[in-house]
DNA sequence: AGAGCCGGTTCCGTTGCAGTAACCGGCCAC
DNA sequence: GTGGCCGGTTACTGCAACGGAACCGGCTCT
């Protein structure tokens, strides 16, 4: 992680909070976890607290189909998966470092979970 | 505006294919509304193109809750409300400037808009 | 009296993101 | 043959965002 905030990024209530979004809930938090090299689908799953199964896989054909990452299946037992990130998605940190360093910074200013019934 | 797109950056349709958002729908098109200065209600339905009064009500509302801009009512006839961002407002447009800077380098990669049927 | 302006509000409906729970096929080890 | 691992899929549900249409009060202008 080349910009972390000091509130855990991979908790989802971060991402709450966060009023700057890559992508959808978790897409952010999966190019954060792709940008050290590629990692299989379970290892998607453990940093990720908490994300269902069926909504990894769905964001992660979301982001293969708009060239942010590539899936690779080796034909092996047990399956193996491996996704890496594109150029186009790895061109996307660079966006999102400046959008934490935001959020370091005004880490007091944004809203308290729980405070908010319309999203910002 | 300080980092337009090329595309029309008032087009909802564009904050379809921007995969990078600041706040909800609307309000990263309202802060670029308000950077040169307070802007009354109906001066932002305009270059808004068809936002519905109710979602523009609720937008402004949660963006003055959070800090982002303050709303000032005159007693006046015919009434007269005015909207001027805060300073957490305005530190929302470096950000936003960057991932503008983002989508005009990246404009040819950017899903085609219909293309989707899942975000990204 | 009637119409218009401003800044909304209310009602109702649709869409789609996200989540839970359960299940699957193929292979391996026990 | 039973259970586990991997990488999912399917069916069902909930909720928040978003939107269209209609309406409102207070005032002014004609």
């Amino acid at each position: 992680m080349s910009a972390p905030l000091n509130a855990d990024l991979f908790d989802p209530f971060c991402s709450h909070r966060m009023p700057i979004r890559v992508g959808d809930k978790w897409s952010g938090m999966i190019l954060r976890c792709l940008e050290d090299g590629p990692r299989r689908f379970t290892e998607l799953k453990v940093p990720l607290k908490g994300v269902a199964p069926k909504v990894l896989t769905e964001t992660l054909r979301a982001m293969e189909r708009d060239g942010w990452l590539t899936r690779t299946a080796y034909d092996e037992n047990p399956p193996r998966v491996e996704y890496a990130l594109t150029e186009l998605g790895r061109s996307l940190l660079g966006p999102m470092d400046v959008a934490c360093a935001w959020a370091r910074e005004h880490l007091d200013d944004l809203p308290r979970i729980g405070d908010r019934t319309h999203p910002a």
